[in-house]
DNA sequence: CTCAAGCCTGCACAGATATGCACGTGTGTT
DNA sequence: AACACACGTGCATATCTGTGCAGGCTTGAG
């Protein structure tokens, strides 16, 4: 039950079963910095959209991701490329066509949770 | 069919069909801003910590949020003050104690995605 | 009243990030 | 061969964001 490291152990806190459970909570540090990184992928407009596109679309090229999301296609090619670099995504080539799929199973989960939510807003 | 605004009707596509359906998956553009500014507030670190705890241990303190994830205090205020600005979390004062607890379901939500994908690494 | 604990705020600074522009590369077409 | 298309890259820029420091406010104890 004495989760607190000794770094800071000589703090005394309020509720030590409080502290030793919410420690529990946060787990791996480095887990958590790892997700941290995942939610910073979905952080931005563009990107969300991007890959809500490419969960719901499967493989479809950059400039018809550009044609979908109203972004400019340079924008989405510099997106590709942090959501390539971060294994999110993968790029299969087909000619001169360059054809995206999301490729990160955390993140698809993510995104079905953000579809559970009402996907489209009712008229009302 | 043709979901594609007229204002970008010009440019014609690779795969309409999956433009199109591209499309349908991004569904409004306000509520993808929406849950892009709640995934930001799971992009920190330090910010995912405290919702891991305040998500696992239920209302706790402010000094005691610093002792279990090593954060110093009044960094944990400043993102306590965003968290709460953002509707996220609740502020319940006691004395010269204030708790917070976790308010917006989606975010737990998330957070139960992140329970699901092993809380503590297995020990070898 | 005096003091300490718990918490919040404002300010300044370093670091990261998203965007647009111009350009380069490779592919298919005429 | 010449051209247009699809895509990627580098650079410069404006903006945002997280952090630490100093100080203030409220509450409980002596």
């Amino acid at each position: 039950m004495h989760l607190v490291p000794p770094e800071r152990a000589h703090q005394h806190p309020i509720d030590e079963h409080t502290v030793c459970h919410a420690i529990e909570g946060i787990g791996d540090p480095e887990r958590v910095r790892a997700w941290a990184e995942r939610f910073a992928l979905l952080a931005d407009p563009g990107r969300l959209s991007l890959l809500l596109a490419l969960h719901r679309a499967g493989p479809i090229a950059v400039s018809d991701l550009a044609l979908a999301t109203g972004i400019r296609d340079t924008a989405v090619s510099q997106a590709l490329r942090l959501l390539r670099t971060s294994g999110a995504v993968q790029a299969d080539k087909d000619g001169r066509v360059v054809r995206y799929r999301l490729r990160a199973p955390e993140i698809a989960e993510l995104l079905e949770v953000l579809a559970t939510h009402g996907s489209t807003p009712s008229p009302g």
